[in-house]
DNA sequence: GCATGATCATGC
DNA sequence: GCATGATCATGC
């Protein structure tokens, strides 16, 4: 093969011009790959494989980009078809590895994260299970990606709220709910298969994590930047944070009635469930505005409802997981760990003395580490009762963060149990009073 | 007043 | 058609 002069290593655009012969093919289609490595079906190896055989590039070392001279680092990455037909990122985009010790000692400028991520080459395969990787075909073009000027201030801070929970020698307690863009996700084998990393402030072991762009700020670069109505650009906005919150404070106090009359929505009846939740949406949303941070971030919004007494009416729900599935999962590849590491932005009304809802406040939370810690106790027993009888499953009085209760369309909405009986579907919920208590800590 | 069981409307 | 967020409804 002839590729060794057909690009220059030391020039970006240049590796990005190559790159481009990868779009609309596979790999297979463009390089002569060696016997049997076209059987592979290890999602890592194509980035390894187009680094060897597409580029013919042997890094000099781990540290710092794969493409030195360049100052460029390569990255592979999954998208998966939406049902509108065009793509969407299959899964986060891990950037590197965090070593507690190092980060603890680094100035964002100069971090390691900064000179090895810097300037990114973005290849995107479309991810097909069947398919082995090195027929997956590269349906995007090729992203030159650096760190836009908008997304910066959010990244750093990012960045530098994970040092600060390091340095507080919490790196055990790192979220991915933690940050906006840039996250802390766990990265490894499950369970107990991998040694605890050192901390520098903490003699606690704490698990692998990467630093990694979240799945959404991932589609939000896939779809390119298309709204121009970005709250981070208006005065007096630094932060997700105070942008939301300047956007619900105007509303504040406001009763249902007044809502309804300034947002133009009303509840249709006693069975309109999604009332207060279109409200939040309309008051997010403003007039055209939308808040692409929001959904770049991939914050949960949930909205609660608290009695006088300041506990939330009902408790908080999460998608349903499958009778059959959770017996083979990890508790890191389950939903409700996903969600649980999430950011939420939690709209609150409460009812006031004359029983009166009105909007209280729009609040960011996410959830502290040992109650965490309690929410995977109760999935792992969860699994555990599963397997013995599905239908006795932990309820809301045997933990004070979370329980297991039905979900479904109604009493016919069933599902298939390990013991051969079909049974109401169920979810994890988070039990109101816990709600309750969040937000008074708040 | 709370835990638990049972839906409902919506958007894709 | 179905998953999802959210609420309704009942019984103690």
């Amino acid at each position: 093969m002839e590729n060794k002069t057909a690009y220059d290593k030391t020039s970006p655009h240049s590796i990005y011009e190559y790159s481009l012969k990868l779009f609309g093919k596979s790999l297979s289609q463009v390089v002569m790959l060696p016997e049997g490595i076209e059987n592979t079906r290890n999602r890592g190896d194509l980035g390894s494989l187009v680094e060897k055989y597409f580029f013919e590039h042997v890094p000099d070392s781990n540290i710092g980009p794969d493409f030195p001279d360049a100052d460029m680092e390569l990255k592979t990455t999954g998208v998966v078809r939406t049902k509108a037909g065009d793509y969407k990122a299959k899964e986060r985009l891990v950037l590197s590895m965090i070593n507690f010790e190092k980060v603890a000692i680094e100035k964002w400028e100069h971090s390691s994260l900064i000179s090895k991520c810097r300037r990114m080459l973005i290849l995107f395969y479309l991810y097909e299970k069947e398919v082995s990787v090195s027929d997956r075909v590269f349906v995007l073009p090729p992203m030159l990606y650096e760190m836009p000027e908008r997304d910066l201030p959010v990244i750093k801070r990012d960045w530098e709220f994970i040092q600060g929970k390091i340095l507080a020698g919490k790196a055990h307690e790192l979220s991915e709910g933690d940050t906006f863009y840039l996250g802390a996700c766990r990265k490894g084998a499950g369970g107990d298969k991998e040694p605890l990393r050192t901390q520098p402030m903490s003699s606690e072991g704490a698990k692998a994590r990467a630093f990694s762009f979240k799945q959404n700020y991932l589609n939000y670069l896939i779809q390119g930047q298309s709204s121009d109505s970005n709250l981070l650009n208006s005065p007096n906005e630094e932060s997700i944070e105070n942008a939301t919150q300047l956007r619900f404070r105007p509303f504040e106090g406001m009763s249902i009635a007044e809502l309804s009359e300034k947002l133009n929505y009303w509840k249709r009846d006693k069975n309109h469930k999604g009332f207060h939740r279109e409200l939040a949406n309309r008051i997010l949303k403003g007039k055209m505005d939308s808040i692409p941070e929001l959904k770049k971030a991939g914050i949960e919004m949930k909205t609660i409802r608290l009695k006088r007494n300041g506990i939330p009416r009902e408790s908080m729900s999460f998608p349903g997981f499958n009778f059959l599935e959770i017996l083979n999962q990890e508790w890191e590849d389950s939903v409700f760990f996903e969600k649980i590491e999430s950011k939420f932005l939690f709209v609150v009304f409460q009812e006031d003395a004359l029983g009166i809802e009105r909007l209280l406040c729009a609040r960011y939370w996410n959830m502290p580490y040992g109650d965490r810690l309690e929410a995977q106790r109760v999935w792992e027993e969860t699994k555990r009762r599963v397997a013995v009888d599905a239908t006795n499953l932990p309820s809301a009085r045997e933990s004070k963060v979370a329980h297991v209760r039905p979900k479904g369309r109604d009493g016919k909405d069933k599902a298939l149990t390990p013991q051969g009986n079909l049974h109401l579907k169920q979810c994890f919920w988070l039990n109101s009073s816990y709600i309750g208590e969040a937000l008074r800590n708040i």
